[in-house]
DNA sequence: ACTTGACTTGGAGTACACTCCAAGTAATAC
DNA sequence: GTATTACTTGGAGTGTACTCCAAGTCAAGT
């Protein structure tokens, strides 16, 4: 698969799947003969990882020192299952972060739907 | 209340307290006859707004955004309501991209943990 | 009067995550 | 054999959100 092409498929541009394998987010990627990349199932699933961490929040260092640790192989388990469940806590904290801020939001959009109704403020 | 205050009272900085103000993020805060901000407890509760925002991840802009149509007066009413509805959508989607990552990071998670006790990789 | 300390400002600097670009290569189309 | 197209690289540029700094003001303490 061309880079183009995974370019489409996960709706990202080349540019930023370039980024992500310069930054260490995916390791290497498998090259065609002439040097162009041809992202293998594998490659996909990394720049899939990488796209879903991104997309929540989750800093490119860290998941590019996940990549790091998988690539020395079996000696970083415990730290690559340390360094996912440190992750794991942050996006449950901004998750929650989420939640007040939503039931603010949803406090706040209650009172400008009483007053759209009665044509007055409620505060 | 100070700016150092209302710094420690919310783990923010002075610096981004000022900066806030300066975005647009709260509207301008009440001054003492030396010039130095003392804020007030509308002060207090825009700046707990824009934390509670931001914290969440909600850029700076559309905050500043809101504030703005707030100091516009009653005739931005419907206004301040689509934005505030707006950021919800986003909030919620973000939420949603969070679980899906969690997923992904638990079914992981336990993939070493079930290597760390048997020693050996599930795959 | 002078030092100290807490504040003020405008503006410059930094970190992060892209995003864009110029110059080059490699394979195909005519 | 040359034009076109799709890729390659290193490096520079951009936008966001701080973060830091220098120079100045103001009030209180000695």
């Amino acid at each position: 698969m061309t880079i183009n092409e995974v370019s489409k498929k996960f709706g990202i541009t080349m540019d930023t799947l370039r980024y992500y394998e310069r930054a260490g987010m995916i390791p290497p990627v498998t090259r065609a003969s002439n040097g162009n990349r041809d992202y293998q199932e594998d490659d996909l699933n990394w720049v899939g990882l990488a796209i879903c961490m991104r997309n929540s929040g989750l800093p490119v260092g860290g998941i590019a020192q996940y990549v790091r640790l998988y690539q020395a192989g079996d000696s970083t388990l415990s730290e690559r299952h340390q360094l996912l469940s440190d992750q794991k806590k942050i996006l449950q904290d901004q998750r929650n972060q989420i939640d007040e801020t939503l039931e603010r939001l949803n406090i706040k959009i209650a009172k400008y739907e009483i007053a759209a109704k009665t044509g007055k403020l409620s505060w």
